[in-house]
Parts: C-alpha cells; structure tokens; sequence
DNA sequence: AAAGCTCGCGCC
DNA sequence: AAAAGGCGCGAGCTTT
C-alpha cells in the first residue's frame, strides 16, 4: 500500500509550539480534534519525547515549518514518519477553492474512480491569511503552540469545504521532511575531483582576485580578434560596443546570437564564456563556500515554485551542471543508485487527461519514440519538440507546425491542454491532479484587460491585453502538467523514503562519513531534482534500494492515477561515481 | 554602501 | 538549431 495513503489516515496529531522565550510544547489531538493536556519540554527533552511518541503511536507531527523544527531532531538522532506543515499546507490551502473542477479536466478520465468533485460555492470561513506571509525563510510563521493550534483548526475547517486534498497535503509535508534529511544527509562530493576538473579546464587555482590562466590566455585571443587590447570580457554592454567595432553586428551577447556570426572572434569568445561560466558558478568559491567535510548541503525549498516544484535557495542544486556530476562519489564502501524518470511530464499529461492513445505511445520506454510509431509524426526530435511544445504552449515554429498533427493524434490529451490554456486566458485557475490550484491573475492584469474592453481603448492596449492574456494561457496551460508532475515526484520521494527507511540497519560495514547521526549506517535520498533522485546506500543494499525506487514509481502512478495504464519508466544507475549523462 | 535591476546561462 | 513553461545565481550596472 503506497504509504501516502497511510499517512492520510493517521489517526492521532501532536501539535509542537515554541514560545517566544523558546519554551516548548505538546499538546496531542485526537482525530476528532479533541486536545490532551499541554506537556511542557525542555529543550533537551524535546528530541526523546518525540522519539517516544514516534515508536508508541506514530502520529502525525503538527509544526508551524519544518526547517524550524526537524534540524534539531535529527540532530539528535531522531527521524519521523510523517508530519503536517502548516506553513505549506497553508500556502495550498490559502489558494484552492471548492469549485467545479477549475478546468473540467477529470470529466476526461475513463479509468479514474475516484470521487467526482462537488460543485458548492466555499462557506465564509475563519480566514487563512492570520497565519503570516505563507514564505519560507526563518520566522516567517508564528511558532507558538496557540498560533499552531488556531492555524490547524481553520485548515482542517477548510479542508473540509475545499477538494480533497489530503493527499496533496500528506505529499507536501512529507516534501519538507525529506528536503531536511537530505540538507543533514548532504551529497557525497569528491572535492579532488571537482578540483580536477577544474584545473583542466582553468588551469590551477589562482589567487584571490586573479582570472585563472585559461582565462587568461583565451580572453587575449578575444581581444586580439577583436583588435581591441583593452576590451572588457565581462560586461555585455561593454563587450557589444567592442564586438560592433570590430564588425559583429549583435543586439546581446548571447550565445545562440553569437553563433549565428562568422568571425575569428566567436569561437574564443564562446570558449571563454564557457570557462567564466564555471568559474562564477561552480569553481572554487563555490567549493569553499558549499562543500564541507566531502558534503555538498544544498538549500531545498519545498513547494518553492507556484506549480508545487521545489526551489532552492543556496548552492545551485537546481542548476548544478552535468560537467560536475563525476564530482558526485560514493563513500568508500557504498554506492551510489540515480534514478530519473523517461519523459515524466508528456505520461503525466496522457495519465492525467485519460488519453489512451498517448497512454499507448508511452507503454514503452521511450515515448518520443512510440509517438512516431503511432504515426503521428515522422521523426523521434520531431515528437520531442512538438510534445513540449504543446505542454508549453509554442505557437511558432516547427512546434506549431506540428501542433495540428498532434491534436489528431491525442484529442483528449491536447484538448486538456487547450482547455487549460483558455481558462487561464481568461483569468480563470487550474487545478493539478491532487488539487493544487492556479493562482489568481495579479489585480494588474485584470485591470489591464478590462481596460482593453472598454470603449475608447486603443490598438496598443488591445494587442498588449492579448499578450499578456496568452502568457497567463501559456502558464496554466504548462501549469497543469508541471504541477501534476511535481506531484508525482513528491509520491515518488515520500513512497522511497519509506522504503528506505524499511531496509536494515548496516552494522559491520563501513558507514557513511559525514552524513548524520540518523543516516550514516542506512541507505538514504541525498539529491532530488525534479524527475531524479540519487540514494547513498551500502554496497551490499545497492540492488534492494533500485528495487525500491522502482517499488515507488509504482506506487506513486497507482496513487495518483489510480488504474491508469501509463508507466513510469526509470533510468536506473547503480556507480561509484555519478556521470555525466 | 546597500538594494534592486537586467543579462546571460545552468538545470528540469 | 528551432521556442515555449518553471526556476537560481553571479556579474555588471543603476538607483537610493
């Protein structure tokens, strides 16, 4: 049974809260919201207490934000099942409405029995908004035992008059949790190795303030291209009037414009690009500031991004490239098990619209490929590109041109997108498939269109309503499968992490360096980034950790689509090091 | 000097 | 290669 569901019937909660003068407190609910007495804890105290409630009952702890509370939990050597976020939950909460579908997507789904939803405008309610700018960051909610109190009973209240959206819920805090374990955890990192790759592109590290001798030696063969001694690499405005002296006729120094030139100049000016790149990104001061004692500890930030994606805050791991994956090195003894997700959004899409066409095309491991044989479209690039083209909402180009073909092939799924898209043109919300909601249009944009339907509006104000009437369709339109994706991704880490969790305690062999009192000898998520995980496990667990994240793709289609038959296929690696794909 | 902006580019 | 959705981050540059 997936465990998201489980954690959806948990019977009992502990609510935490911290007072101003940092004093700690319990208090037990019972599902029927019945408070226990308040059991007042030392600081001290805290980590046993919920070690003890953990193994007796299990429950679901209720805490004002996770990053304020799980650090010193773990620290202690103390790790939960499940936990409820009233920060995030709140921000999902804050946002949902109980309204017919807000695209009347489920209407779609054949094979989907689960509930229809009901159609009743939402009851006035004790409001949402007392909680605080739902934001991450430190104190940016109240801690206090009251506050959490008070805000659990108005999200249960709204809960009840919104969609179900226990699930999404469940999935969120469970997010949090992970996102924590994993900062505790860190990524091993071989830091020689980083260094390296480095050198061979930079050369050796140089000294504070100086360009590396790569640097060096490739900005001068710009400048001597450019005939211009002095000129100055790094700054785009600068670097334009010099490339336009020298005859290169650009409006940026982008890349892509760059490219489209011939002139001595491109080719260095691209390579040197490339090494200030590395260097601002991820060279040496990115090593000293983010990877400690073989660790790189990332900041994730849960449910970060409106669509419900996770964001980070410090440390780049949203962005780290490919070129540095080899840096990624188990310890001595362990392995490393990667996983990702073929084409995670365009199954998504066909599971989520109930399209059995494209829910075919995707029976396979490569679903680009099974579009083409389906007929749709002649060529695998050409199904990638007009597959996210459509999930994005490109208009132009080969995406466009190939759009047609695509709503032939797969009316159901294109006619979601569509739907998606027009709702949003129109100022209207989505919904993913476990219920996350769109966010409303800013007050700007709705005044904006408004303005261009009233009489005496010019050309200039209607094309610049269109506009941004069909950037809000492009956003609804992508926000529907981002969205849905993400949640599955969160079923998939939350089922994993359970699954690890299950795994014996390694107790004769070698233990993981610096990963935690809670994490050194067991199996553990160190990276998640949007469709790919990566687990530190033992040697000798390697096999059984790939069999429970593939377990876990499972489990989170089935919890999500329930019956559907889209598969999840994985791309699973088991390594010593982490490699470039 | 700090804060906020745009640009460019890395990831999905 | 192309063009579209979501991001973070460092650098330069401008504003306060």
């Amino acid at each position: 049974m997936p465990d998201l569901a489980a954690m959806n019937a948990s019977p009992t909660w502990w609510v935490l809260g911290e007072s101003a003068a940092g004093e700690l407190s319990a208090v037990p609910l019972t599902r029927s919201g019945e408070a226990g007495p308040v059991v007042p804890l030392s600081p001290a105290a805290l980590a046993e207490f919920v070690a003890e409630r953990e193994a007796a009952e299990s429950p679901r702890w209720v805490w004002s934000d996770t990053p304020h509370w799980y650090p010193r939990l773990l620290e202690a050597g103390v790790r939960i099942a499940r936990c409820h976020d009233l920060r995030l939950c709140h921000a999902i909460l804050a946002l949902s409405e109980r309204v017919a579908d807000p695209v009347p997507l489920r209407t779609a789904l054949e094979w989907d029995a689960g509930p229809t939803i009901p159609v009743a405008a939402a009851r006035p309610e004790a409001t949402l908004f007392d909680f605080g700018v739902p934001a991450a960051g430190p104190d940016s909610v109240p801690h206090s035992l009251t506050a959490a109190l008070a805000e659990f009973a108005r999200q249960r209240a709204a809960e009840a008059t919104r969609r179900d959206l226990g699930l999404l819920l469940a999935a969120e805090s469970a997010g949090a949790l992970i996102a924590i374990e994993m900062a505790t955890a860190g990524v091993p990192w071989d830091v020689a190795e980083h260094d390296r790759l480095l050198a061979a592109e930079l050369g050796p590290r140089p000294a504070p303030g100086v360009k590396p001798q790569a640097m060096l030696t490739v900005g001068e063969e710009v400048r001597a291209a450019l005939g211009d001694a002095t000129a100055n690499l790094d700054s785009p405005p600068k670097l334009i009037r010099a490339l336009r002296t020298a005859g290169v006729d650009v409006a940026s120094t982008s890349q892509w414009e760059l490219m489209e030139h011939e002139h001595p100049v491109i080719a260095p000016l691209l390579r040197y690009k490339k090494l200030a790149r590395l260097l601002t990104a991820n060279g040496w001061a990115w090593l000293d500031e983010w990877v400690h004692e073989g660790r790189y500890r990332p900041v994730y930030v849960p449910g970060g991004v409106v669509t419900g994606r996770w964001a980070s805050s410090g440390g780049g791991a949203l962005q780290l490239p490919r070129q540095l994956r080899p840096a990624v090195r188990a310890d001595p003894g362990w392995r490393l098990v990667s996983a990702d997700v073929a084409q995670l959004e365009p199954r998504v899409l066909a599971a989520y619209a109930g399209d059995r066409a494209l829910a075919a095309a995707a029976r396979g491991a490569d679903l680009y490929t099974g579009i083409v044989e389906t007929g749709a479209v002649a060529t695998r690039e050409e199904a990638k590109f007009a597959m996210l083209g459509a999930m994005y909402g490109a208009t132009t180009g080969e995406a466009g041109r190939l759009a047609p073909r695509l709503r032939r092939a797969y009316p159901a799924a294109m006619g979601m997108l569509d739907r998606a898209a027009s709702t949003g043109e129109q100022g209207g919300k989505v919904a993913t498939k476990l219920g996350r909601t769109s966010p409303p249009p800013s007050p700007e944009w709705a005044a904006e269109q408004s303005k261009a339907s009233m009489p005496g509006a010019t050309l200039a104000d209607e094309a610049r309503a269109r506009r941004t009437a069909r950037d809000l369709g492009r956003f609804t339109r992508n926000f529907i499968v981002q969205g849905t994706a993400a949640e599955w991704a969160l079923a998939w880490l939350a089922g994993l992490r359970s699954r690890l969790w299950e795994l014996p305690l390694v107790t004769d062999g070698p233990h993981a360096a610096a990963s935690g009192r809670v994490f050194s000898r067991r199996a553990h998520l160190v990276f998640f980034l949007h469709d790919e995980v990566i687990v530190h496990a033992p040697a000798e667990q390697a096999e059984a950790v790939a069999t429970a994240i593939r377990a876990a793709a499972d489990d989170a289609g089935q919890l999500l689509f329930p019956g559907a038959p889209v598969d999840f296929p994985l791309d699973l690696r088991i390594t010593e090091r982490s490699d470039a794909k």
